[in-house]
DNA sequence: CTGAAAGCGCTTACAG
DNA sequence: CTGAAAGCGCTTACAG
């Protein structure tokens, strides 16, 4: 398997051929006789040689290399969705190159630099809160880039998301039907499109079409993660009289938000009922499990995926406009209806 | 910020200067007239050039990529750890090539020749159960590389590791303390060196030298998912008389057990208490919030990336042996004395 | 079928 | 301080 300082050259020595010759055995072509390749092979299988692919991608100006913004890869939804993403990857011998930003923009605008000197065929940002730097640096990007779960404002490219306006609408429609009318709501950061902006207005929407009053203390803003949609919970237990059903858009929040009801010595559906958002494998792994609105997050990581590809080979396939997936509602333990 | 295609030979001519002299500014070279550097610059800026990392790869001789191998990126320990290699990783200017195997050790093997064609210039794995094929790969290959919470057998490479058999040991002893004596042990995968046998053997030996019998029904093995522990935990509560206590070697598989006592209307820790392993983020999401013997996982994953770097590097700090971590008892609620 | 030579986009002695 | 030229390890016309 050996020694990787090993180039060409050396293998052509050892084997008595030229470099070209090795070339065309190491690329599987035809006009070598069998003879030789033989012998060749041979040679690269003792010697353990392997190929550049820094010096082959140089020559054939391709990396082969996607390079991928994660906000979070803690969170069970990212992970998730980052784990269908290398395997579709994977199999179309490409290689992912991962950043986990972790509200960084500092890191997020270094590794999109990155990205650019590494020649990467690719990128996917799953990622809305863009500054103007990165605005602008990524229009004036020659390189296909994707985002995925999320579309941000004034930019030039094709988003694979749900549609979460409609979703959140959804949402809270389901619990408008069980009779809830004290819905609370556990929202995301508003200058994030989809994931704050959207889901927040499908909840306004929602409520005000059922003719229910918006109760501005029974609406609060975290970041996502469990930490927050337990303070965000503890605050609004403090409400009078106190919501009788929370949607969380996020799981994680909803979880935190679960738990801190449970600490209250209150009990989810009985005293309070709660729906998540994204389907992530938490739902399924609390007691009650939580009902939640379902992102497809195999599909989207794969379409996301396939997309970016078209988009890469410039097929006639590539995706001309934000590709809408369709999202479900998945009722599980954790909401009931008020008696 | 532009084109990709961009060379540097396009800068020179727009600068009027010689592709040596654009070179120099960026690479931040003295010996360039500040007139003439200021110039080059504003010609970088506006054409939006930005270097081809390939081609400085080849001449360099450095690649700046870390390769790593995960085998789950779901499971909430390994993304837990892979976050803050990441972290280590960016903050020394590496960047980092994710493979995520999920049991295929094809992959594995293809990846790692993959890691080899793109001259990583160093590799990390998590995943102990090696194949001849891979173990000949690696100890062949000239590449430093680190395991990460495991240590597999007949390999030459370092490991960054907790003394799991004392972990295990030690867990078990505090299930011991509590008063129990019929404590059910849900496992990996024996073939596993440190998660699986280790863990195993470590809890054996406290069982005997407490004098408290083995008891083949209450040992099981899995595959260190949730949903393993919940199947394991299913079958051995058709034991007669079921387990008082549960040691799992996984805090995934721990929620797995625990919710399947939930789901048969039993309490944890009434009926039966509960440990897991790892300290991942889970322990804490759930209720009761799991005690859990607790892996230094950011230590473990800071000090993997830096001993890698000191192995590239061929530093004399460079790690000749194994490196043990401190592991830590972790007490929360899923565990009580038994009366 | 086989090989010599040019070229991919950079950096780095070397010379001036 | 500046530039021409060689070289990093490959592939690919081109010629034979």
């Amino acid at each position: 398997m050996g020694y990787v300082k090993l180039k060409i050259k050396d293998v052509a020595e050892k084997a008595g051929v030229s470099v070209t010759t090795v070339s065309r055995v190491l690329n599987g072509e035809k006009y070598v006789k069998d003879e030789l390749k033989a012998k060749v092979q041979r040679v690269i299988d003792d010697l353990g040689y392997s190929p550049s692919h820094i010096a082959r991608s140089l020559v054939r100006q391709k990396t082969n290399l996607i390079g991928i913004i994660v906000p979070d890869l803690t969170s069970s939804f990212y992970s998730t969705i980052l784990s269908s993403i290398e395997e579709a990857v994977s199999l179309n011998q490409y290689n992912l190159l991962v950043c986990n930003i972790n509200e960084d923009t500092d890191k997020e605008y270094k590794y999109l630099n990155i990205f650019k000197e590494m020649r990467v065929e690719g990128i996917i940002i799953m990622h809305e809160k863009l500054n103007d730097e990165i605005r602008q640096f990524i229009n004036k990007l020659d390189i296909p880039v994707i985002f995925s779960s999320v579309c941000p404002e004034d930019q030039k490219f094709v988003s694979v998301i749900i549609d979460d306006y409609s979703a959140a609408y959804d949402t809270t429609n389901y619990l408008i039907g069980l009779g809830h009318e004290r819905i609370a709501f556990i929202g995301g950061d508003l200058r994030d499109v989809t994931s704050g902006k959207n889901r927040y207005f499908g909840y306004l929407k929602a409520l005000t079409d059922n003719g229910i009053p918006v109760v501005e203390d029974y609406i609060r803003f975290g970041n996502y993660k469990t930490q927050s949609g337990y303070m965000l919970m503890k605050e609004m237990l403090a409400s009078e009289p106190r919501p009788t059903a929370v949607f969380a858009v996020s799981d994680d929040m909803a979880v935190g938000a679960m738990n801190c009801i449970h600490d209250h010595k209150l009990n989810v559906p009985d005293d309070i009922s709660i729906i998540g958002f994204d389907g992530s494998q938490l739902t399924e792994l609390v007691r009650p499990q939580l009902s939640s609105m379902e992102q497809p997050i195999h599909e989207m990581g794969k379409t996301t995926v396939y997309s970016l590809l078209d988009l890469i080979m410039d097929k006639p396939s590539a995706p001309k406009e934000d590709i809408i997936l369709q999202h479900h509602l998945v009722i599980r333990d954790s909401c009931k209806a008020r008696s």
